[in-house]
DNA sequence: TTTTATCTACCTATCGATAGGTAGATAAAA
DNA sequence: TTTTATCTACCTATCGATAGGTAGATAAAA
């Protein structure tokens, strides 16, 4: 991929991530890295195209530093301290709020193709906690482990939101903090 | 306040929840009721007066909704239970997201006073959660009470933008109940 | 007579998008 | 070796639409 085009989809996803979808724009995009806005339509025809670029290297890039739940020797407690310091990076490198938790609220602007990849991004989150919690304790009760699931997953996001608008990492530490110390498979 | 007036916020109030601070104009807000756009600017000067009062009038209506915590017979758990019951209400109302949760992330657009009114939502309801955890326990220990009550509402304004995405009250039942059950003051 | 609530008729700034064009690299064909 | 054809990565100029906002008129209500 191209430096222009990779430098597009990297100002695009910090402009969405503190002002949602309709707060980026290609004149602005364009502005900061010193072409005009129809070089930035040669690369991504459509508003559309660029939101779903930015979304799709988004979720990539999380997974790529969750890496897959339970190493050796991982417990619950270890691999929950380990999705929470994700998102703590992931506050510190940008001060700002989840991209798919952002994008997420609005429903009302979003292009089909870009709701598919936060459904699908909340989806991979829930699988990769639930097989967290599942860990070292193969009988335990699937239902509770979801709702434990989307309890981690929603405080989190909750979180960083709450981080963001604040623009400090306290909330973030705590709930990270306290979610690694009850969620428990038993 | 006169019909139109509170027309107009509620018009707007529902715009902003699905599609954020950039998601409503006064030509939409106008067209809805049957009036022009100039006229939206009488009771309402500009973009920023409007969202304050939007913010507000959510701000005011949820904790009338919330009551004060810990009524007669009240403990943790169904004070906990009532607490994610307002959440659950607010979103099958409109089906969309928490106005403070919704324009928390949106730092980059919002107005000084809009922000004010969110830090001030998020600080009224930790302190109702911490009244209501350590209800019936003076000598819980106030640092985890906190903590707990982050946890709290964190969870719930992630959940309910989940909710909002998939246009379903399943994880916000979820989560509600969840928290419920393993927040206690002990 | 003053206030309230609306209107018409504008403004400037910006949006996403498109048409048409060009410099320079590349690579196959003559 | 030169010509032809194609591609990449940008450009300028412009489109229709919409944004927030304002000046000034009007007419009913207080």
């Amino acid at each position: 991929m191209s430096d222009t085009k990779t430098q597009i989809i990297q100002i695009a996803e910090q402009l969405v991530r503190s002002g949602g979808y309709n707060g980026f724009s290609f004149r602005e995009i364009a502005a900061e890295i010193g072409i005009r806005s129809a070089s930035v339509h040669y690369h991504f025809p459509s508003k559309e195209d660029l939101a779903l670029a930015v979304a799709n290297r988004y979720k990539q890039n999380f997974f790529e530093a969750l890496g897959d739940p339970a190493p050796d020797g991982g417990n619950t407690k270890s691999q929950l301290a380990h999705y929470g310091q994700v998102f703590q990076d992931s506050f510190k490198a940008s001060r700002s709020a989840c991209l798919c938790g952002m994008l997420s609220n609005e429903i009302a602007l979003l292009p089909a193709v870009v709701k598919q990849v936060l459904v699908s991004f909340i989806d991979e989150n829930l699988k990769w906690l639930q097989q967290a919690i599942t860990y070292g304790a193969s009988d335990a009760d699937s239902a509770k482990v979801k709702q434990q699931a989307q309890l981690v997953y929603a405080a989190l996001e909750g979180a960083m939101s709450v981080s963001a608008l604040m623009q400090s990492d306290e909330w973030l530490q705590s709930v990270s903090n306290l979610v690694a110390e009850i969620v428990t498979p038993d």
